[in-house]
DNA sequence: CTTGTATTTCGATGATTCGCGAATTATAGT
DNA sequence: ACTATAATTCGCGAATCATCGAAATACAAG
């Protein structure tokens, strides 16, 4: 039961969902989820403990990079959970989904860099008006 | 997606998990459910309307009662989140089981009555303890 | 061993949720 | 109509959660 509750909590986000969703399909790594969930780093990592401490989401260190993936071996409610997710997720929004693509298209160490000088967005939140990619004003 | 967290932040939470439960079984009138959460009428109402806007209950007014049963036709994410429930869902919390057992051999005109007086518990909401019909004081 | 960098943890603050008692609504019986 | 009653809604503290900037941690490269 309890673990119901923690798996439901950490599903119960929207920010959350767009997290795991994303790690459905690919491994990405720390500076890539927090470029698409457009929060600061510190907001993204407390998302991403959640995920990982409710079972969804595993984490590979690799020197300072850290990589996060949808767990390999799920206990049997997170696998379902999981499967809940790909199966009911949002598949249509188009705007998270042209999100991914620019960030899959820049370097990581570039994104981070970005996200360092904290003066560059990518896309945008607001999901009426079309993703783009802001450079640094001078 | 908004619909996967309208479901998921209705599951995260052990009493509307446990009222959910309850209700996998058999129709229970919101008296019954109020004895089995062991909290005020008002608590209770409340989640019980999150889960019903969350499509995972319906509920069905018979003169001044009011009863609860799992949704009848759930959206497809629904459907399968109760059937998470019901596959994962803690069916070995011995005293839960044991308080419904109680419950349910109290007629729900007297449970009002008890909870009305304010001074009746059925069983206890410590885990720990056995569940036992304490009598009004005079 | 010092510097730079990717991520996490810490501390503070505003927003949301949970719980109760009181007021309200809807319905039944008289 | 009037009263009683089952349930919901309202108003308000207490607790939890989300978020940020700043500090700390962990690691790599010079």
């Amino acid at each position: 039961m309890n673990e119901l509750v923690r798996i439901s909590g950490a599903l119960a986000d929207a920010t959350r969902l767009t997290l795991l969703s994303a790690c459905l399909d690919r491994e990405l790594c720390a500076c890539q989820l927090v470029a698409l969930a457009g929060l600061s780093n510190a907001a993204v990592s407390k998302h991403l403990s959640l995920l990982r401490e409710a079972g969804l989401l595993q984490s590979r260190k690799q020197g300072r990079w850290v990589h996060y993936r949808v767990h390999d071996t799920p206990s049997p409610a997170a696998a379902d959970a999981i499967a809940w997710v790909r199966t009911h997720g949002d598949r249509s929004s188009r705007a998270t989904h042209e999100r991914m693509e620019l960030i899959l298209a820049i370097e990581p160490a570039e994104l981070s860099r970005m996200q360092r000088e904290g003066c560059c967005v990518i896309g945008d939140t607001n999901e009426h008006t079309p993703a783009t990619h802001q450079e640094c004003a001078p």
